[in-house]
RNA sequence: GGCUGAGUGGCAGAGUGGCUAUGCAGCGGCCUGCAAAGCCGUUGACGUCGGUUCAAUUCCGGCCUCAGCCUCCA
């Protein structure tokens, strides 16, 4: 039975869809004007396991993640590089497939682009006038009226009067309240901008996750998810959008994952103390970069630091070492049907996507596997292929153990190497044999002499 | 100031009203030419002050500290 913790309510409720067996998800997605941080990462990460998850649970799921490719920060940035905007973001989004392929993230079912959506979107617009929750300025933006939408603040917890108290004095509004969000911005002298029935412009930015999510998802649909600093006010006026313009309830079921944290600070553009992606896996394999996303629970903090990367890439050297040598048909291949070691993991995942503790019952399984190894090869391959399955729920251990341990060595020279300190073993010249391998661990290689075998692995 | 969430052993990080989380590191042993890996055993913890209870790290309340949102942000 999934629980799953639900922002609206503050509260882990029992998962039930909406119509029995399908889930429909929509998940904010990255705005296109720079490379993946990792906590863009995270996020990825996290709903990708979700999906997996809920796909594992036997439920046909519908995963939208949006694509933001127009608003103020890439109109500047194009205009900062002299750079074409379709150009620039086209050039993001591809180094984003670039990134979370790497991360092993399975690519949505849908992708809709804020672009792409106009039409939808001004006529969302317009059921919103016709529903008189907003209107035009003098500026001649369209805005929200916030409070016309009884429920506002609903999910955020947050209220009109206290929001208006902690206001920030806004000059040159035309707004009625200053809570009151742009839905259609006016076009400014060379700004990109569409045609619409209230002159050019173009979209503000929470319109276009309703438009898009109701679009493809339908008016009401089941989860709702994306950073928890998109709660508010994004996803507060996703809400009084969507409920306002369909008169239905908009989403069940919101879902928040927490920050990454740099030193105990949030990792964020404006402070500048972010890593890319890409940087980051110069230095250590995705999949080390995956995990290290899965080993504390998708709501808590994550603490970014090269230590706990290297914590994560020896945690999962384990769980490879356990792997190594056995024969394992392949993730789909599970012939075992009462196994503790399923039900362990199942329990926790089942409670709120607690993939720390479902790591944990990977590491058990780890070494039952090593224990096995000695004793009962057979069941010892079976164990392994257990592992290699609760594993590829998480989206992790599925490369071949010898090739995640060699990670693009020269492997020709290293196995070499071997064979020399090898025939040196046989000779008993322990000094020519300690030689060879004190040079290769110098360049990071380590060997591990089992009977006749000699394996190696990079740190 | 308002609203969230959190404080667990050397580090990371789950969880539970009484019973070993897990990984790394440490200690003792097995294995090994010596190692590495692996296995067996083992040390070590729940911010603080009260309350409830036979029993609290776990429930309740106060306090302290930290992070986040209230402005673009995953």
């Amino acid at each position: 039975m999934l629980v799953i913790y639900n922002s609206l309510t503050k509260q882990k409720t029992l998962f039930t869809p909406i119509e029995p067996g399908k889930v429909r998800l929509y998940v904010c997605g990255m705005t296109v004007y720079d490379h993946c941080h990792i906590g863009h990462a995270r996020v990825m990460v996290v709903f990708d396991t979700v999906v997996r998850y809920l796909r594992h649970l036997g439920y046909e799921v519908i995963y939208v993640r949006n694509i933001t490719d127009i608003d103020d920060k890439i109109i500047h940035r194009a205009q900062e590089n002299r750079e074409d905007i379709t150009q620039l973001t086209q050039r993001f989004i591809q180094a984003m497939y670039q990134d979370t392929d790497a991360l092993g993230v399975l690519r949505p079912d849908l992708e809709p682009r804020a672009t792409e959506f106009i039409p939808q979107i001004l006529a969302m617009i317009q059921r919103l006038l016709d529903n008189h929750y907003a209107y035009l300025t003098e500026q001649g933006d369209i805005c929200y009226a916030v409070n016309r939408f009884q429920d506002y603040g609903k999910l955020s917890g947050k209220h009109l009067e206290e929001l208006r108290a902690g206001e920030r004095v806004e000059i040159n509004t035309t707004k009625q309240d200053p809570l009151d969000f742009v839905l259609w911005k006016a076009a400014k002298p060379g700004e990109p901008n569409w045609q619409s029935p209230w002159g050019p412009g173009r979209p503000g930015w929470h319109i276009e996750c309703s438009a898009m999510s109701t679009h493809c998802l339908g008016n009401h649909f089941d989860i709702h998810g994306g950073g928890m600093d998109l709660q508010f006010p994004h996803h507060e006026n996703e809400i009084a959008q969507s409920e306002g313009a369909t008169g239905e309830p908009f989403v069940n079921l919101w879902m928040h994952n927490g920050f990454v944290r740099i030193n105990e600070e949030k990792m964020s553009k404006s402070l500048g103390n972010f890593f890319t992606v890409r940087e980051v896996l110069q230095r250590y394999a995705p999949e080390v970069i995956r995990y290290f996303i899965l080993t504390s629970h998708y709501r808590s903090p994550l603490n970014y630091s090269e230590q706990n990367l290297e914590l994560a890439r020896q945690a999962l050297t384990r769980l490879y070492t356990a792997l190594r040598g056995l024969s394992i048909l392949g993730p789909g291949f599970f012939p075992m049907a009462e196994s503790p070691y399923q039900q362990s993991f199942l329990a926790a995942m089942d409670d709120d996507f607690n993939t720390p503790e479902a790591l944990a019952v990977l590491f058990d399984l780890a070494k039952e596997i090593n224990r096995l190894k000695n004793t009962d090869p057979n069941q010892a391959n079976q164990r392994g292929q257990e592992l290699s399955h609760l594993a590829h729920i998480l989206g992790l251990l599925q490369t071949d153990p010898e090739q995640f341990f060699q990670q693009g060595q020269a492997v020709e020279e290293i196995e070499q190497l071997i064979t020399d300190r090898n025939i040196a073993r046989q000779q008993r010249n322990w000094a020519e044999a300690d030689r060879i391998r004190d040079y290769l661990k110098a360049q990071g290689i380590v060997l591990e002499d089992s009977g006749q075998q000699t394996t190696w692995r990079k740190i």
